[in-house]
DNA sequence: AATGAATGAGCGTTCATTCAT
DNA sequence: GATGAATGAACGCTCATTCAT
């Protein structure tokens, strides 16, 4: 019973993002979240008070992902370079055989522009920020990583081009292994900044 | 006359911009854009056969800018990695003029959930992706960056840290330069891939 | 429950009569029907997916009446001249009590000018010029009617002389008895037509 | 000038009968004819104070070729059943050259909806009514036509039969030649209503 | 004699949400 | 825990009509 609850709230979540992926944020809506879980649109708002709520849900489950690796990633006790590098490839691996979800990475803007959303998005966004410029300056600190680098703006580098190139990774229907690629591209950024001395 | 005509259509075009700045692109309405020029909705179709025409144009109005940086970058005939910093410096001078012109950058996914727009965003992307790629191209050429270096994989770093700063620029409320950090983090690329023999 | 549901349904399918009887079909709206029917629009289309749905309904209304009077015809094993004039006769008692439904008998042409609706009003059409020539048919075996008669030509004269003094009771405001007059005008032309050696 | 105003006024009428034939009543509308037409919907305007004076219009013209089959019928002195037949032979004549205008024969009621236009249908309709009605009753005082027969029935049944033969023509895409149908059926209704002794 | 621009009303439809069952 | 019925607000869009030019 709470079992099921638990797994018709997160089978919610779930269906949304696979709405989200398949007719976008803006055509998203909670009738088709309820066709795709096989129930009524009333229904889901047993689960969920609002829309809104929903989304918020959705959103805890994609912060979900990044507190696990994040915490994955201290324990694993790695180089700061190789942790990044992990931590990225974790992503990709985790993209690769979850599509769909990319779609979230897309779309921060719009949640923003949902007052209730707000928040949550920002911390994310922030969260996601700290944790790779915490790892580039230990990477400073353990001349990993050449100092004259802006640790925040290497993080922005870093995640900019991480969603870059999942938007070109969408672009391309999934034509090419994303994996692939961002281990080339982690890799390139970080022989690029990395002490050669 | 033609002149009052083409002030009437390019004003929506800025209206339209100006609402998905204030109220995100899916509160944007037809309603809202007519409202913010000061007509009623149903005049806008004299202009717009549908809202999607619309959003084209505004799609239009946004690609022309990336077409006049590209043409005004060739004709300086400046050296590649040169380009690179002066591109980026225009359209962050461009953008810090014209705040609401950065929503643009945040919402591709969305364009592209929309049967009609999709091509144009596309091809937004693929040329400024294009455009980049050429530069580093030339500069590996020139000797000027590193040949080990993937140019489309640098490409997408440079145009991903590019849209996640502005995404940093909305999320801060525009309380920093642009510019400046732009600046900063594309002399920062491009020092670290300069070749240094 | 189930009896609730389709109440409404076919209470939606007689508003729509009535209203499509009072303002006409061309100033048929799904609004003017929930007005009728004291719901709102919205509520429409919970029970019929799109306005050509609920006017699929009307027509379906209107073509079970055909059905039911063939049947019954049928039961009765009258002769083929007395099925005639009953079968008119039965059309002229039930629009005598339900006069709106006689609007309907006026306006297959802008029906079918719907895409959706244009099968099903000349399914109507064709099921009702058979069904009459059949018994024009019969008629002349049996020596009922002169045998130099063209079975279709005859069916279309008696249902064009029907839709025709519907059409006449409608300018006259109802002001004569229908059925009446049908009487006498059906038994004109069974009469004329008769064998009279 | 004066000319060409009649010319446009004129052109105006067969367009909007061409929209009507091609779209339906229900969805004309002033854009349609004034792009038939290659002018704007405003200038229609210039001609017709109203969408419904130009409809009146649309009925005048309808109207003005009953007056001059009337009249010529008189002129040509036949007899009775000879003016029937000739009258409808030349209807059936005219519909076959310009098959367009069967539509408004399809559409009485949907004009008669319209509070200005009603008084025109109804007047139209009646005085074809009493025009065949008279032809029958001189038809009976001649010994053409059997006494029995109540002269407003018979008219109403040849209109009636002619309204239905029309739609079968439209219905089957003007497939069959709609002179030769209505020159038997007419034929066959009036020999079924002649004297034969 | 015609156009471009605008309006206000209306349309069919979708949406998030509520509530009785 | 879910449904069917309903609502009120909004949406994109079309329409007849007006008016300055």
């Amino acid at each position: 019973m709470g079992r099921s609850l638990i797994h018709t709230k997160e089978g919610l979540v779930l269906s949304t993002i696979d709405v989200i992926h398949e007719v976008g944020i803006s055509n998203l809506s909670i009738r088709k979240v309820a066709n795709e879980q096989g129930i009524t649109d009333a229904a889901i708002f047993r689960h969920y008070k609002s829309k809104n709520e929903l989304l918020l849900a959705v959103l805890d489950y994609f912060s979900k992902y990044d507190s696990d690796v994040f915490a994955t990633v201290q324990l694993k006790k790695l180089s700061p370079t190789d942790s990044i590098y992990y931590s990225l490839d974790t992503y990709a691996t985790y993209y690769e055989n979850y599509p769909a979800i990319t779609a979230l990475t897309q779309i921060y803007e719009v949640f923003r522009n949902e007052f209730e959303l707000r928040g949550k998005i920002d911390s994310i966004v922030g969260n996601r920020l700290i944790f790779m410029k915490g790892l580039v300056e230990e990477a400073i600190l353990l001349h990993e990583i050449v100092p004259q680098v802006n640790s925040e703006q290497l993080a922005l580098m870093i995640w900019g081009y991480f969603r870059e190139i999942c938007m070109k990774w969408r672009i391309n229907e999934y034509a090419f292994s994303l994996r692939e690629q961002v281990q080339e591209g982690v890799g390139m950024i970080l022989s690029a900044f990395s002490r050669t001395d």
